[in-house]
DNA sequence: CTGTATCCCAGCGGATACTG
DNA sequence: CAGTATCCGCTGGGATACAG
């Protein structure tokens, strides 16, 4: 049997089995147990990834965002509504000088914590043939972006070196 | 005014603008050349990315893609035929000993490279709260996979230390 | 076992007009 | 400048039935 969760932290879930490629795992996969989905039902659209895209190149005020991503302003409202709800995005007052006052999108730390996505998404849709384009690069010595694939100890890992667990949800299920 | 490409190649396309942060780019935004939004045309659905998780998983069967990912068929069909005819996925005869011969989806060498976009998506996914669910870990020492942005020349990169930069199209654009 | 063919509905995202 | 309100077409994806 699978032994009790005990006091599960963070990093001390227990694992409930260690899968090798071909286990059987359809019973939890009914579950809805994957970080994947939660992932994208937050930011799983066209709109949410490419405003978030805006973010990081920049952008802060609505009218940019909109103007800069190419969506409508009702479709950029109502996604920046709902990045802003699901703790992306926060709005804030902001005012430059001799202006009024107005509200700005700022990153939360979980938006910051989305960019490894977006830069993974930008290095491989640069696999893609078409020349041209943006990238981001590190401003410090020019070269372009990537991401690299390490596990928590620092190895760097490639794919044939994985393997998928089950961990627990905290309340030893 | 910008440089002419020369002799361009994948290293060495033209910089049209090396963008500050709040740099106007109105006009290639308008342009659609953006590599996210190439990435998200093919896998921008929540279907083509649970499938791809799947085959990371180790699956190759379409029954047993279709009913781990539980997806219906009819959209797992619909989803793995254009995985195929975009370049992800391969179909390939297949035989187990004593049973008739079938067909298996494994990655191509272009399906192989968006692992690094479904690990940080994955990644991004464990800070959301719910406890629970797969996690892929390095099979050599058990620890869980995450990713780490980098520039080409092995810097480790940080949000506040990027630009974003225009580079041409090849044919001088 | 590996799909195809229909029917259906919800949500995304464009267009346009209007508000504080 | 920063959104709302409506309308509307398209596609994603579920359900079900059928086919090679």
């Amino acid at each position: 049997m699978t032994q009790p969760a005990g006091p599960a932290g963070p990093d001390t879930d227990a694992v409930i089995a260690l899968t090798g490629r071909f286990a059987d795992r359809d019973a939890w996969q009914a579950e809805g147990w994957c970080r994947i989905e939660h992932a994208l039902e937050l930011i799983g659209t066209r709109s949410a990834m490419i405003l978030m895209r805006e973010i990081y190149y920049g952008g802060r005020r609505f009218d940019e965002l909109a103007r800069r991503t190419g969506l409508t302003e009702a479709v950029a409202a109502k996604r920046l509504k709902q990045l802003v709800a699901d703790g992306l995005l926060q709005r804030r007052p902001y005012r430059e000088p001799g202006k009024r006052t107005r509200d700005e999108y700022v990153l939360t730390e979980l938006g910051r914590e989305l960019f490894p996505v977006l830069v993974a998404l930008m290095q491989w849709g640069e696999r893609l043939g078409r020349k041209g384009g943006v990238e981001l690069v590190h401003a410090g010595c020019g070269s372009r972006l990537g991401v690299v694939v390490k596990c928590a100890k620092g190895h760097e890992v490639a794919l044939p070196d994985t393997a998928a667990r089950l961990v627990a949800d905290g309340n030893g299920r």
